[in-house]
DNA sequence: CTCCTTTGCTACGTTTTTGGTAGCAACTTG
DNA sequence: CAAGTTGCTACCAAAAACGTAGCAAAGGAG
């Protein structure tokens, strides 16, 4: 339920969305994230860190285990959405 | 993408998930969404409901197809969080 | 060293979203 | 009829997000 919380916040699952793939930068992760305010991005890093799903690495932000974890448990709800976006398109 | 903004709004994963074993009613969605106000819940069902995700039928609402899929789609994401809460827990 | 660029990030004022309470109109029940 | 329940809107206050500007630190080039 905390879980539906936290992912349930803007922004949240889109930064563990555009990190799936590697490293980013603070600013690589705004550009990404159409640009969100940094005020914003820092708060959900933050949030992130603390939910030890990402952290400050050598070459930016990445996830961690449990991130990547996370990250495969989404994979289905990609698969899903491209149904969906279909269906809608269709009416 | 789309489905991460849309998902990525307060409450919509938790009415979707308040859903998912039968239609509830308006007031007792509200209750189950800890006491979410009026406004809100309102605003998130005609979304979700535009999205066909939702719909407003005999006995309360509850999910579509579509939503039920969704449903299904999000069940690894259950799994992780009960893993993720242990960890958090041991520290 | 100085100059320039890039980095992560904070400040701050505006706009948008959410929260909370009250309550209405429609419908059912007795 | 009165009394209860339903879905939902109005209204205002609080919180969150946006958007822009800009700072301090780190690195490289000359």
């Amino acid at each position: 339920m905390a879980a539906l919380d936290l992912l349930g916040r803007r922004w949240s699952l889109r930064i563990l969305w555009e990190l799936r793939e590697g490293p980013l930068t603070f600013r690589a992760l705004r550009e990404a994230c159409d640009g969100v305010s940094p005020t914003v991005l820092n708060g959900r890093l933050a949030e992130l860190r603390e939910a030890a799903l990402l952290e400050s690495g050598e070459s930016g932000y990445e996830l961690t285990r449990t991130g990547r974890e996370l990250g495969r448990a989404l994979r289905p709800l990609d698969a899903w959405s491209e149904r969906w976006a279909e269906r809608l398109e269709r009416g």
